[in-house]
DNA sequence: TTATTTTGGAATTATTCATTTCCAAAATCA
DNA sequence: TGATTTTGGAAATGAATAATTCCAAAATAA
């Protein structure tokens, strides 16, 4: 079942909901449109399915980055360094589902757009608890506005993601990250 | 005809390209599916226009941000300003056409793509143009790296017309503009 | 005024789409 | 071993799609 998440996610990713036909996804997750109803009782089901599949492996490789520890601007640090890393190269062009999916917001009925959201919520929730923690160890600013920073690095996140989608080097993103850092100065 | 465009430009940025019809098209620029056809030869070409149209618009109201004058410095905040405003409330929920046919790249073929990608170049090159300048007027700190900082600029932006997408006030997008601005410090 | 050309769009066409139906093979149960 | 249930998927269905055809009204030319 993993697999066939995973396929669909990669699909849903490079493609986006409404230019992923039943029989892309069939390619992609190895099963026939008939069991994919099956499964998923419909396309809806099974783009709800491989989104929160993704949302949920974004958290763990957050977590994963968080892990290396250190203070709250070496956290951050390491978050950017992995948006930097998923937004270059091949596996950045392939895009990510979360920004794709909010592109396509106005196409989407009130639960999928409300997932979407809540998506960009927990990931805004964790740049505000990593900032405030980063002013309370003192490693980051403690006069600006955490809401604000955490805004703004959202934006960072997101645009490297599409931006990501035409093509850079992971040297072009990394350079990149050294900026960022600034905000939190 | 301006106006026929103007309606594509608008369910596009909404839309994007594959989740909107001919039948869509033909409510948002008032002409029969016969006689878009007969004035933009397909779809595909009457997205061609709009998109040209789009890019077009947003070079005047960048050349507009940028007429206020000041160093480059000014300039640059004024075009945060700028996509801080395009981002926020409504018209920052209807999205970006260049934004949105990024994420779609991968469904579009290669001449279109160009025209997506040649936007993102342009709009690049005008940062590093403005950070260059500012550099040599001494409103921009000479050490940092143009092209490095150009490209940030240019994922901030995009990423404003992304998170824009799920509805922020102009206040929270005017919040992030003055945090920006330390990247050039 | 009549003939011809141009223009706008309704209707149609062929294809693609999401979804359902139905069938056969495999698995399970008695 | 035979009967029944489960499972996977090919084929079919009805709707939506991009694009084309054809017609009538409007405009132009003689």
């Amino acid at each position: 079942m993993a697999t066939v998440l995973d396929g669909a996610v990669r699909i849903f990713r490079e493609r986006g909901y409404n230019a992923t036909s039943i029989a892309d996804l069939s390619l992609a997750t190895g099963l026939a449109a008939g069991s994919i109803y099956k499964a998923f009782k419909d396309k809806r089901g099974l783009f709800l399915a491989a989104f929160d599949r993704y949302v949920e492996e974004g958290d763990a490789l957050r977590r994963l980055a968080f892990q290396n520890g250190g203070n709250g601007r070496d956290k951050l640090k390491s978050l950017l360094g992995l948006y930097a890393n998923a937004s270059s190269g091949a596996e950045g062009m392939r895009g990510c589902l979360v920004a794709g999916s909010t592109i396509e917001l106005a196409t989407m009925d009130a639960a999928t757009a409300r997932q979407v959201k809540a998506a960009h919520a927990r990931t805004e929730q964790l740049l505000v608890r990593t900032i405030r923690e980063g002013q309370v160890d003192g490693s980051i600013n403690a006069a600006i506005d955490s809401g604000a920073s955490a805004g703004l690095m959202l934006c960072i996140l997101q645009g490297m993601r599409v931006v990501g989608k035409t093509g850079r080097s992971r040297d072009d993103m990394n350079a990149l990250v050294e900026l960022a850092m600034k905000i939190l100065d």
